[in-house]
This record gives structure tokens, sequence and C-alpha cells, in this order.
DNA sequence: TCCGATACTACAAACGATTGCGGCGGAACC
DNA sequence: GGTTCCGCCGCAATCGTTTGTAGTATCGGA
């Protein structure tokens, strides 16, 4: 029966008061200028009628939609489901909905999204695209509208951006590594214009010297893109030129599925011969033959995270810019084991 | 300079005409009302402020958000990144948003979700949340607002879907087996309250007497839940009561992975004692050991088809409800391969 | 009795678009 | 030359809210 909505109009008609008296006593924020014993008898018919708000006269008004827009690199990929979920499960508790837009369609595809996003009058943003730097449309949707970014960071740091503690996680890989015994590790980097590529390969690095070994560039192989072939390509060349690696941390899971198959083509053991590090945790990694050691990063806080200092943006709190590190943690299966007696 | 929007006045008083006329000569469908040249003078001037329509006011005055809802049962399952993915492709196309909600919260869930983009005027939904029946909340929601289901449907059919031809796609799987030379073959079947559980159980069944085995139900064990652990419990108790089987269909990929874990646990050898089926074809199953020959659904087509009806329902062409099947493929690995030789 | 304060409530103008309808020209026709 | 018609444009209502301002009681105090 109710399939027509009731308005504003009909619920103060039903209580016998003028509309805007039915508005202020419907808002917690007004309702103290309205006798309570009216509030009560509005409430009531609002009650009764099944009033609900509609959001976009509200919003028009007021010019806040409640939304919200999420823009993902690649929706596809399973790293992004925690985010999202982790997004949407504190947006929804405030009465926000998630616009979620997938980038994937090239590199100008994010900023065009950023301008849908802001045609439809988001109230804030949420941005996961990958990168360095930040285009000129997203420095521009800054002034307009609140902005987070997750997952990746800029060099300027004049956005808030909620990152995964990269130099940590690769302490823990390559301080594991070294607690087993290896001296000999290699790094498999990601591409260096993307954010975590070249934060990870500078983590390699400092840690290498930090636990005492030889901290070489020449140790680094950059894998053209974070998939399981370029992560095959550069683990060859990178034990063509350093045979006796006993050890490679991978900057990304499929990365160091990639480092599989390039052991496994010379003839040597995963996890005693070479032992592998993953990073990111996706799922299934534990099901591998061997199942990869990797470092886990805690993605759907860092969307939980996200979305609490966004709202923290619209509600007006002047929120640090810069970047909230998140700590990592080690899930240690059998990729990784002590280096194999050299006989 | 142009944080603040220009508005359809600032554009009517720039071209030097009535703010209705200008509204006319930029809406396409109205623009033969108004001259060509005073069109032209109008289009100019919006292009020269930048104007946007402001889409809460349109939607205010329209009744329409260009909006869709898509309810998800759980986002961080990689199942539905295709499905998101192609859905928001065609939306965005015309110019829709999507909006995403993520059911994770129990069965009640869903039905609070629909009800929340019910109150956002959504002009359309689209669910995959799982079940056989659907709401009554859904079913209400249908008068209101067109609806499509994705990778699921009802038993009676009154809701058009896009699902998985899952007797195709056991087919596929069982007469694979068959001509590899396999006759005594079981199913661990998925949980029966959801449709797929039912489907693909009783497709097992049909499809063993058509390749000419016995349909006996008790080749079938019902797994719990779509998991690994669940999907080897079944798989030792399918095997304990039927200790020759050389092959198992799985209703599912991570049900496949779990017997795996029975096989091995019984000391043989999957693909060679045991082949082993999955589906759906989830990401890095091809890197498994072995590799986990499964049935591919097409889930991002799924999402294609999906929003494209939804188009065409809110467009007003009726659509026949009932179900629209995608054909599935096998992707052929190294769990499945000729029975071995006995004795 | 009258005044001012207090406590509510009503009026009406926004927000930015869409759209039925009426008006006003000029051309065509008788 | 008057009527009709048509092409083009402006007027104003409308969608459902919020909110500044004005109005009306009621009450206390002088």
């Amino acid at each position: 029966m109710s399939s027509i909505r009731s308005t504003l109009k009909d619920v103060a008609r039903e209580a016998g008061v003028h509309i805007s008296t039915a508005s202020r006593a419907l808002n917690p924020s007004t309702a103290f200028i309205v006798h309570p014993v009216t509030v009560e008898r509005v409430a009531e018919a609002a009650r009764k009628l099944g009033y609900r708000p509609h959001p976009l006269a509200r919003g028009l008004r007021t010019n806040r939609t409640m939304s919200v827009g999420v823009i993902i690199p690649d929706v596809e990929n399973p790293l992004f489901g925690p985010i999202i979920a982790g997004v949407e499960s504190v947006l929804v508790e405030d009465g926000y909905s998630v616009l979620i837009g997938n980038a994937d369609r090239g590199p100008n595809h994010a900023d065009s999204l950023v301008e849908d996003m802001l045609e439809r009058h988001v109230d804030g943003l949420i941005l996961a695209t990958p990168g360095r730097v930040v285009s000129d449309t997203a420095r521009q949707a800054q002034r307009d509208v609140s902005m987070v970014l997750v997952n990746r960071s800029v060099d300027d740091d004049s956005i808030p951006a909620i990152v995964g503690d990269d130099h940590a996680g690769i302490g823990l890989a390559v301080r594991h590594l070294r607690e087993l015994g290896h001296e000999r590790i290699g790094h498999v980097a990601g591409p260096e214009w993307v954010s975590t590529g070249r934060g990870r390969r500078d983590a390699f690095l400092a840690w290498m010297s930090t636990v005492g070994l030889e901290a070489d560039i020449d140790l680094v192989e950059e894998a053209e893109w974070y998939q399981v072939e370029p992560g095959t390509t550069a683990a060859l060349a990178l034990l063509s030129r350093h045979p006796d690696l006993t050890a490679i941390v991978a900057a990304n899971d499929l990365l160091g599925l990639g480092c599989y198959r390039a052991v496994r083509s010379l003839g040597k053991v995963i996890g005693v011969d070479v032992s592998i590090t993953g990073y990111n945790d996706m799922p299934l990694l534990d099901l591998m033959q061997p199942s990869l050691t990797a470092v886990r990063v805690p993605y759907r806080r860092m969307g939980v995270d996200a979305a609490t200092t966004l709202l923290a943006l619209i509600a007006g709190e002047d929120v640090s810019p810069g970047r909230v590190l998140l700590s990592p943690t080690l899930a240690i299966r059998s990729s990784t084991g002590p280096p194999a007696d050299r006989g």
C-alpha cells in the first residue's frame, strides 16, 4: 500500500502543523525549537505514514548527497575487495552510500571518474589509484571535496593517506630470512612509477644493511608489472646475475609466484635451495605448493581507517595530512626455510 | 576559478535567453523546439561557463537518480569482482553510477540494503545475493523499481535473472571425465539451500545417466559450505563410501581444492589416481599443484548482460522474465587425466 | 491594562532543474 | 487585409526539503 512515498507535507497535514514545523520536529538538531508534544505528534504521524525524507530534495537544499566515491584501479583484483568492504562498513553506518568507480581503462580513466563523481556532488572521495604523483584534476578536486588516499600516497604528502607500512613489512621479510640464516638475498621489485614499487625497493636496501648484509642495488631487479610473468622474467635475470642467491623477497604475491617458476626452471627447490617471500597475502596462497610465506597487509583495516578519516574531514575536523602507516604481519609458510648446506 | 558551479540560470543569462529555453536547448530530446541558432548560442554559453546540470535538481524533478544499486553477498569474494566490473562498465557508459551494497552481515542484511537503496531512489537494482527464494522485501521492491538477478535465480522465475548454465557446465566436466575413461565419478555438492548447490547436484545426476553411468544419489556428498575445509570433509566421506572412485566433480573451486587434501591424505595422487574438477575457475587455480581443471563461468559477461537487461527494463522495454543462461567453458589442466590402470 | 519577553509556529524564499501552457511574431492562405 | 497556423520563446508551477524571518499567543511583571 505504501508504494507511493509520503512526503513531509503529508506528515505535516496528518499532524496538523505547518510543513516547516514538521521539518524541524523531525530533525534532531532543530527539534528543541518546537514544543515537545508537537514533536511527538509529528513523530507519530511520520511513523504512521512511513515517512522517509527524500534524499534528493534534502541534498539539493543542503548541498550534501550523503554519498562518497571510491575509485579503484581494478575491481577484479582481489586485493581491493577487503578495502571496499572496510570502507563500506563504516560509511554505511553513518548513512552514506558508496559509489564505486573502476578505473581500468587506462591512466586517464581515473581522472574522468573523479570528474564524474564531482559532478554527482559526492561528499567525499577515496582514491586507491596507483602512481606516486597525483593528477591535476585530483588536486583540483581536493579543494571541492574531502579526499583520502588509500593504499597509496603522494610524494609531498599533501593529501591524507592510509597506507601499509611497507618499510616495516619488508623488514619482517628480510629479518625472517636473516634469522633463518640467509646472507645472499635478492629483491624482485615492482614498477618504480608505482608508489609501492619504489617504496619496497628502498625498504629492502635499507633493511639489508640494517641486518648487516650488503645493500647492493644490483641485488634488485625491477619487474615490469605486478604479474606472474614479469615476476618470472625478473627472477631469472636476478638469478643469472647472482646464481648464489638463497632467498628472494618479492614486492608482491604474484611476483613471488613468478619466482616459483624461475626457481623451478633452474632445477632448484623452493624453500630449500631458494626461499621466497610474497607481499599482500592474497587468498589461496596457503594452498600453493609450497605455500607462500607472505607479508600480510591489513587491507580491510585500511578501508576502515580511510573511511573514518574521510568522515572526520567531512565533519570539518582538521585531519593532519600526511600518511598513516598500518602495521603488517608475516604469514610464515613453507616457501621459506633455512638455506641449504652447500656441500 | 570554476570552483563555483555555474547553473542553468547563468547559462541562460549568458546566452540572453530564458532559463527554460536554455534547458530545452541543452536537452537533445527537446532541442528541436528551439531555433537552431539559439541552440548553438546556448551550447556555446554552456561550454564557456563549463556548465554541468545538477543531478539532484534534475533528479528531483524527473524522478530519476541515474544510479543503480548492486547488492553483493560478499565483496571480498574474488568471484564478484568481475561481475561488478561488468556491470559498471555498461552502466557508466549510459551515465549511471553504481551504488554498491555489501550484504555480509547475515541473511537480513540484504533486505535492509535493498530498503536503503530504494530510499535513495535508485533507478534499478541488481541482486547477487544467494538463496533460491527471494525475500518479501525484494519482491515488494520489484514493484517500485526495475530489478535483475545475477548469478542466481528464483524458483518461480518471476524476476529476470542472468545465470551461468550450470547444467551445461557440469556437463562439460562429466563428459570430459567420461571421455578420459572414468566410470566411477562422484560429486561433492554445495549446500542445498543455495541455488547453485542444488542445481549442480541435479545436473550431475542427470549427466551421469546421459553418459551412460549409474546416477546414484549415493555418489553425491553435500558440503556444508563453499569452502576448502567442508570440501575436504565431504570428499573424505565420499571416498570412504566409495573407495573405488576415480574422479570427483566438485561444485566449486574451493571444494575442489578441499578434495585435493582428502585425496592426498589417502595417499593417492591427484590427476592420476583421482581426477578432480572445480567450478568457477577463480584466479590462481592455474598455479596450483597440480593446476585445477575447472569449469569457467563468464562472470564479467554476466555483469554486462545483467546491466544491459536492467537498462532495457528501465527504458520500459518489456524484458521477458525468466533466466538467461550463459554458456561456460572448460579450462582443462592437470588435475584431470585418464584413470590409472588397476592392478 | 499594557508592555516586553518568551516560546512556539506559520509564511515564504530558496536549492536547480523540467515542462505544460500561453503569447507573440511572421508567413500563408483565402 | 484579416484569419489561421506554426515556429519559437517566456512565464510560472513543480519536485520535497531546509531555514531566515515574521507573526501570534501566553505569561510575568509593572
